[in-house]
Order: C-alpha cells, then structure tokens, then sequence
DNA sequence: ACCGGAAGTAAGTACCCGCTTGCATCGTGA
DNA sequence: TCACGATGCAAGCGGGTACTTACTTCCGGT
C-alpha cells in the first residue's frame, strides 16, 4: 500500500472512531505508522487531509444495481437491500460520526451520497414496476422508495448499538422487510 | 429559570451543537451567562456536568401512547408516528451526536432509550391486532415494528440534512407511511 | 561518486483545554 | 449589623493542538 494511501486510509479510520476534533494529526501519523511532519509534507493541513480521506473512504464499491427489466421483482429487490445494508453496515461508524457533525461541518459529507442515489435508483426500479401494472398505481413512489430506504438505514446504523430491537440476523430481517415492502406496495408476484 | 437548569441546558445544546470533545466549559459557560467557575462548583467536572446535562435533556416529555383497546387503528398509528416523530425531529440535533460518538463514549446514551420503549409499544399493539384478527396472523411483528420505526428514526434524522430525499412535507409522508405499513400488515380496516 | 527528492528528527510557537487557587462582591437570614 | 453562602473575577498550571523551521538521513538514478 502506497504512503499516501495509507495516510488516507488511517484518517479515515481515526475519524471515524474520534469525530473531526478527536482526529488529531498526531493520532493519525502514529495510526499510519508515518511522521506527523509527513501528513502537513502530503496534505498542507488537517482539514484538507480529512476531506480527501473522507471523500475516499465514502467512494462506493461496485453495488450490484436493480435491472432496468423487472423479472422477479421479489428477489432483485432482496439482493439490492443485502447489497446496499451491508454496504452501510460496514461505513456505519464513518456515517454516524460524520451525520453527527453535519451540521458543524457540512462539507465533510459529499453532496451526492450513496444514500441518495439508491433512494432514486429505488424510486426509478418501482416506476417501472409500476408501468408493467405490477404494483399498486396509486401508491407514492417516492414514498415509499424512502420509507424502504429509511428502514435499511436505521437498521444498519442501529443494528450494533440497540441489539434489543435486532435480535433477528440480518438477513431474516431483511426477507422480513421486503415481504412487508412487497405488500405495501401490492407487488403482484407468483410466489406471494 | 433556576441558574442550575440553565446551565444544564446550556449544556446540552453546546453538546449537540459540538460533540464532546467541542462542548468546553468555556463555551458552555458563556452560553449559560455563568462564570466557568461556577460549572465545577456546580457539578465537579465537565464530564459529570454533560452527563447529567443529556440525561436531563433524554427525559422524554408525555407522549399519546397507543391505545389498550384498538378502535380505529389507521388513525392511531397516525397520532402515534407524529408524535413519535415529532419528539425525534425536536431532538434530531442531540441524538444525531450522541449516535456519533457512542461507540467512544457509550455511557452518554441511557440505555433504555425513548426508540426503544416507542418500538416495544408498537410491538404489542400490533399484536392486540393480531389477536383481534385485524392484520395478518403470519406476519413477524418486532419485524413490522422494527421496520416503521426505522422509517420514522431514518425520516425525523434526515429530513433537514437531505432535502432532496424528503420533498414532501412531514405531514404527507406520516400519511404515506402509515398508508403503506398499513397494507404492508394486511390491516383491514373500513377505510383502505 | 554524486545529486535530488522524499522521509525522519528535534525543537519551538501560539493557542486552547480542564481545572485550581485566591480574593472580591453581593444578597439574605439571623 | 454581621456572618455566611453563593457567585464573579483574574491569573495561572500542566498538558494537548495545529503547524513551522531547520537540519539530518536514506535511497534511487545518472
């Protein structure tokens, strides 16, 4: 791994873990096994060094995406949630540090967020179920598309910190609450 | 407003306006109108002055429970999530901080959190419907009661930082939820 | 052999932090 | 009137923070 790559990557872990205040350049040397000089040599400032390992870190890998034709909308949508949740679960110290500070420092968090752009892709998914009369059309898309994402949200961001409420895996809960979806959305599907 | 109240007050705020780390006396003192001095000859040490300050402030003030006897669920649910909303939305400042450092500092968050009791409440009614036969006898009900209340906890944290997921106003989405989580259980009521 | 760039080392600056000490001030009940 | 408790004020302590300066070390290319 390349010097600045690590540096990147220890800020990113360091901040997750203390908030901005508690990312503290010497924090972030020692964690990536670097001079501190090194990091002011690489990045001229702390601010600008969190903005860049934040940015990186916050890059998403490869989500498998929901299909532009719908064929068991049952399962397209069970893989995108597991998808999509443990991609939330894994940053989900980096969200709630950062969702913490947002209004401190809105900047740290990219415009377009993951978030947001599952949300629409979600919304787009149940257009087009809802042209090919599979679901209910009267229903609010974006509504529901939030409501959906809201709940794998709050699963993944709470799921380590309120065991009470999560004592199921994640995958049951998951099935749980596409089943529920489904029925929401009265998605007509041969295996009810 | 007794002197010992505003500063736990002023406490607070700074606290979730900042984090742990950026609530110092200094700021917290000149929030208050109160010589810093006064902090330490009040509660000992920053540490205990921001512990009773959250605790204080956590005190959930009286919800609208859900009724024993269900006589017209759609609405109960209704009154039920906006208020639940509401008191997360008026505190959405606090809780999001809080959540943000409470894998440093888990000791700040009581452990039986108002989400927690408002899931449990939900949990039980939603199964007096069931045994009323109002809903679906086979649905997983700490699923259906995990899944609204991630809607609510999701929608109440995000709403003002991601307006472009929430066009809508709270109103019409409470409306929306409660509509879809309706079907979602199969309730059945006069008024689908 | 030598040079240049990247990294480390040591020391220091100016500031902020939690917290303490010593003393002045003020209001109230005895 | 006076004593006392609560509060304010000024100053400071030891330590941490971001960041700088000046110098050394090391390593690869020519």
């Amino acid at each position: 791994m390349e010097l600045r790559d690590r540096i990147l990557d220890a800020a990113a872990k360091v901040y997750a873990e203390t908030g901005f205040r508690g990312a503290t350049t010497r924090r972030i040397a020692e964690r990536a096994g670097v001079n501190e000089i090194t990091l002011f040599r690489h990045f001229g400032s702390k601010t600008r060094l969190l903005h860049e390992a934040i940015h990186c870190a916050g890059i998403s890998s490869n989500l498998c995406g929901l299909p532009p034709n719908p064929v068991e909308p049952r399962t397209e949508l069970l893989e995108w949630a597991a998808a999509n949740h443990a991609e939330l679960f894994a940053r989900r110290s980096l969200i709630r540090t950062a969702m913490g500070e947002i209004e401190e420092r809105p900047d740290l968090l990219p415009a377009e967020s993951p978030t947001v752009c599952a949300c629409r892709e979600l919304d787009q998914y149940l257009g087009r179920l809802q042209q090919l009369g599979w679901i209910d059309p009267n229903i609010s898309l974006e509504s529901a598309a939030t409501m959906f994402m809201g709940t794998l949200f709050a699963d993944a961001m709470s799921r380590d910190i309120l065991p009470i409420l999560y004592q199921h895996s994640a995958e049951q809960s998951l099935e749980q609450y596409v089943q529920l979806f489904s029925r929401a959305i009265g998605l007509k599907d041969a295996r009810s």
